[in-house]
DNA sequence: CTGTTAGCGCTTTCAT
DNA sequence: ATGAAAGCGCTAACAG
């Protein structure tokens, strides 16, 4: 009884075979329905659980999902996990998540892990596409992707090979942003990047936003500054710094445009430390679009990005993957629409 | 090349046996070190990854660790997430994550799921006790146990086993956290506390949190309001509503004491949208300290509970049980301290 | 309908 | 020093 129940146990206990308890507990139609029930009650009795590990050396199927995930903290990427978990439990699929920390080398040690494993499919928000490149097995990027919906992007940081992704389109987002402020009618706008190395994806990501940034203020006719972005680690304490610093050398009314609304409280906080009025004499626009963002104090303006759904259909994509025995040609590629939410932390008051 | 590598495709392309070949790949005294060379180049020539399934399952040990996590988009829980994954990666354990949302269905199936797989050992922020008796195999519970430093727990929801647990001292915490408002001269509290059922853990949690804030009333004489006791949802959303319903029924100056860090931005919206002033009408004290805490405006008072600490120190233990082969007959139990943090929603005016 | 058996990839004992 | 072979628990092909 403290020993392991194996399908030879519940054989020997029925009188039958391994096999013929292997077809009851699938519930083969085989068998005679009161020889199942006999086997399932045995089965029952002592306690037996299948081994999946057994199982998946004999089908070549693990039904296993790599997932890769830089940082579980910020609520952005719990949500994306959130959907990848409860899609993946719907389909029957066991998530095995690792948390790369931003850490290029933590990735390829993963991804690695996962080849020998081995799972079925990765599922990853990447670090270095580098890494990817040669993987056999289906892989879909997640959130990351040097791609701009209008805008031909060059660099030689990217490899020349395709991907699956799911992402939302984060030149656009930054471009409505951006543009958000230019109607209320602010002109001197500073704009709060990941300070990423470009040859991070994440960094990559951060010159689309940038090229949104730049698109709309081409638009409006306002020259762009370069002195105006700044890279910075992506928490409130840095954000609380860099805003405290930027006091000194920007002069109210300006606009401040963050890289995610998971960062905007400390840039909140700096500008009431200088007593300075949010949306009178700074207005904010953050990213995202998390929980958080309406229970600010002002609430926040923002861009809203798929989250939960980049992970659920992450998930669906890999899983259509795994179970079709011909992987498509092609790559497939799903880009999410972000949009506007305005709240109190911005305001046209030319209106 | 497209196929899988396997052993014998290694001693196929060096002309030696499987056996010589695994010997070669862990190093093996056994074999010259010409030989163990020459099949270590052919393996990485072939692009070798070990099958840890077929390892598994000759060995009988998987090196995975089951981690079973309420709600990952509450920073406390993604901190203990963590604390988790990290110290697996040092210890070499990879962990299978499944997020059970408070539902006790997900957590008995996700416990079954892991039985199979088989893990080496489970971690878990449990839900609901019952479903871990009887687990033979190495097991830790995170967070959540029916612990009280001062108090003797009476309740038949609590099985009649011993299990091992790392937590912080939710009783004291809240008596911290009560004492403290009763100190800056607060008498009317009112204390928000996790609406799960008393079956669940997290109810018999909400039962140890109202202990230490009854005893804390006590010590200072307060007589005790049921009425003023709230059992919600712990979000923002759900900490707004109570907080603009309590409105129309409490009369500043009061105090607020929330169940946790994160739910306390709904309840500052409420307040500002009253035009409330904290700490001056009303003194609110969060519980975690999550990082977001210090950046709020006003910045919280809250109290300090271990989050990181009882993911990593959870892994620690349970690879020793695990290790070891004779596991040790009386169970381990760890609690970790919290402690007050003061900072501007509270204050003592009588100073 | 039922049972026997090969074999998934690996480790390890035991011959040679 | 080197390799053959058993077997971890399960599934499926096949024989009876």
């Amino acid at each position: 009884m403290t020993t392991k129940v194996r399908l030879i146990d519940i054989a020997n206990a029925t009188g039958v075979s391994v096999s013929a308890v292997s077809k009851a507990l699938k519930d083969s139609p085989e068998l005679p329905q009161a020889t199942k029930e006999r086997i399932l009650a045995a089965a029952n009795r002592l306690g037996y659980h299948p081994n999946f590990t057994a199982r998946s050396l004999r089908l070549g199927r693990s039904n296993l999902l790599g997932v890769l995930i830089p940082d579980i903290t910020n609520p952005y990427y719990a949500s994306i996990l959130k959907g990848i978990e409860s899609t993946a439990r719907v389909l029957g699929l066991t998530t095995i998540i690792t948390i790369t920390n931003e850490d290029p080398t933590i990735e390829s040690d993963a991804l690695s892990a996962f080849l020998s494993v081995p799972v079925d499919g990765i599922l990853s928000v990447p670090i270095h596409l580098n890494n990817y490149v040669g993987i056999k097995i289906p892989l879909v990027l997640l959130s990351r992707f040097p791609f701009l919906s209008d805008f031909s992007y060059n660099s030689d940081t990217i490899p020349e090979v395709d991907f699956n992704y799911v992402l939302s389109d984060d030149y656009k987002g930054q471009y409505l942003a951006t543009k958000h402020l230019l109607e209320c009618g602010i002109q001197d706008i500073y704009l709060i990047l990941s300070q990423a190395c470009c040859e991070k994806v994440s960094g990559m990501k951060s010159a689309i936003r940038l090229s949104g940034h730049q698109k709309a203020l081409r638009d409006f006719g306002i020259p762009f500054d370069p002195q105006k972005i700044f890279y910075e680690a992506t928490d409130n304490q840095s954000s609380f710094d860099i805003v405290d610093m930027l006091f000194q050398k920007a002069n109210p009314p300006f606009g401040l445009s963050l890289v995610n609304d998971a960062s905007c409280a400390g840039a909140i906080s700096a500008l009431n430390k200088h007593n300075l009025k949010i949306p009178e004499d700074v207005q904010i626009i953050g990213y995202d679009d998390i929980e958080l963002s309406q229970f600010l104090y002002p609430s926040l303006t923002t861009i809203h990005s798929a989250k939960q759904s980049i992970g659920e259909h992450g998930v669906s994509l890999i899983s259509n993957m795994i179970s079709r025995d011909n992987p498509p040609k092609s790559k497939v590629h799903t880009v999410f629409d972000p949009y506007l939410v305005v709240r109190q932390s911005t305001h046209n008051f030319q209106d």
